[in-house]
DNA sequence: ATTTTAAGAACAAACGTTTGTAATACCAGT
DNA sequence: ACTGGTATTACAAACGTTTGTTCTTAAAAT
């Protein structure tokens, strides 16, 4: 399995197995012309370190968790991508895990992290998250917990996020532009803080801008059901003008009535969305959307776990600002 | 970091720690009722074997690698769902990377798959993968390789792949079914096995059904080249009538040209595809494809994974059928 | 009463590292 | 020549398991 080991390169070089450990990691009190010999030999078996047995004495992985709602969704990828790109760059490999939205298999996963003594993890929780014992349990094991997008408030993690309000207000902003008057807003689960962050910025929005909008809200929990929500909302005598949708399923969802109807964007309808830019450009016209980079996002918690695997001061909240993309759809 | 040891558990029942190891796995050696007092305990103090040791000890890590061109694609995340399903039933977790197409972060992970001691690994080649250097060297060390979708052929491991020929096939009937005759025929890599079947099954198909059709095959390698091509195509005066595309990317990119210039479909421009499905149906009408699924591939995969992991004899490859799917785009 | 057998449990080595401490060698200072 | 110091290197324990071997005990066979 393994090519060689310290205790090979020692008996060939004629060394004690903790010399040639030290001199490979450079340690001061190994002269220079042991540490050339043992590295060349190193180089020439190709020595590299049973993973296993480093960590089993050092207590600790270089690898890192990453938990997922779901992974077939280009934010997710493109956070995990940039994660797994800082990872490489740091010496860390990536543990990906999805809970598929099921309490279940979300602590099962979390388990499985602390079996494979993860350093760390970065979490975007289930929908059905309530007990946080597990997250707790890392904690308590000092294994830091960066959540992001989909953030919990627990004591002593960082939760890495976009700037909910943000978007939602550019969005209501970006609608009260173009004078729309009926909007329907589509969000998500409606007990994630994510969710309830993004309606109440878009009320009050609407509210204090033109009070005179008529909003409706609704929380379709999957492609169909939004489209099915958008169905009968799009075939009332009272159709609204414009539809705002929180996220990409969600979009997805609405397009189907849309297209089903037979209706023209943005004549018969305007349709706006909160996305990570893939989906949105698929349609034609392309649809305006508030950008929440995964990437970016990734890239900024990769940061924040840093921090708090270096034991620094750890912030409470870190947000990422958005920006709109104006497709034809509004 | 762990809660308790073997060592722990032993010094509180008094007895030795290779008692309480044998009865936990219930060794016969070991008499009934230590058996339950071990076990007891083991549960009342929530003992969980330390993953590193046991694997240091043992040389062999449960986990499965799965290295993909790309996690942000909807064939492979079906895939990857699929073998985290059955990974998961089996005890096994699932390590996934990335190769984003480039040979230096293709053969980086694999390395990483070996530190890692994984038990076995998936993968889906790079295009640019010429030197199999790095996979001999897994199976070599008793590592099973089981190759799907863009495989590779290497004696000593499985090919599980999308039954490549039939589903370009099909795409071809399909074609000829509705009278196309001027057909431009995207691919992917030239040099992919996977692209040389399709690429010669549609040619056949063709020339033996319909000789008098004229097909164009050209192989963009990205969304913008697909779109580029498409575009040159879509505006010469002898323009196709049917445009096949072999993967969601390449139709992502022709669909950028169709709506940029306007054509209906499939008055203007007919559009076939092959794809896992969730990308033909965003468009209006939503796009006729060959079913290929990542996810029926992935259990298929996943089977072929356990018969090399028990050393049964292993297939040299195992196909998958396709399937056409109805739009409205042809 | 003595030996054989088997069951049950303990001992101990090993997996490949890391790291605190002890040992060796060499040189300068007296 | 002897002590003290310093630069190297070796020794050894530990991390938590697994597993081949040995030990103990008691019942069965002679």
């Amino acid at each position: 399995m393994q090519q060689s080991t310290l205790k090979e390169l020692a008996e060939i070089l004629g060394m004690s197995i903790s010399t040639v450990s030290r001199a490979l990691k450079d340690h001061p009190d190994i002269s220079k012309t042991t540490k050339t010999k043992v590295k060349e030999l190193a180089v020439m078996m190709e020595y590299e370190p049973n993973n296993y047995a480093v960590q089993l004495r050092t207590r600790q992985s270089n690898v890192l968790g990453i938990l997922v709602p779901t992974i077939d969704n280009y934010f997710y990828d493109s956070f995990i991508g940039a994660v797994e790109e800082e990872a490489r760059v740091h010496g860390y490999s990536v543990l990906i895990m999805q809970s598929k939205d099921d309490l279940i298999i979300e602590n099962a996963n979390i388990n499985l992290f602390r079996k494979n003594m993860v350093s760390g993890i970065f979490a975007s929780v289930s929908v059905q998250t309530e007990g946080l014992a597990n997250y707790e349990r890392m904690l308590s094991q000092k294994i830091p917990v960066v959540f992001f997008d989909r953030v919990v408030e627990l004591k002593g993690c960082t939760r890495v996020c976009l700037a909910d309000e943000h978007a939602a207000q550019i969005a209501a902003e970006a609608i009260i532009a173009k004078k729309k008057k009926k909007v329907l807003a589509l969000f998500g689960h409606p007990h994630l803080s994510i969710t309830k962050k993004r309606v109440s910025s878009l009320k009050t929005t609407f509210e204090t801008r033109t009070p005179e909008t008529a909003l409706t809200i609704d929380y379709p929990e999957s492609v169909e059901e939004s489209k099915r929500v958008a169905l009968i909302a799009l075939t009332e005598r009272n159709r609204p003008d414009t539809i705002f949708c929180m996220g990409d399923m969600i979009l997805i969802g609405v397009m189907y009535a849309v297209h089903q109807l037979g209706l023209k964007v943005p004549d018969d309808i305007a349709v706006i969305g909160i996305s990570n830019g893939f989906i949105p450009t698929l349609y034609n016209p392309k649809i305006t959307y508030v950008e929440t980079s995964g990437y970016k996002l990734g890239k900024l918690a990769f940061v924040q776990m840093q921090a708090a695997l270096k034991l620094e001061e750890i912030k409470d909240e870190v947000t990422l600002d958005s920006i709109l993309v104006e497709g034809g759809s509004l």
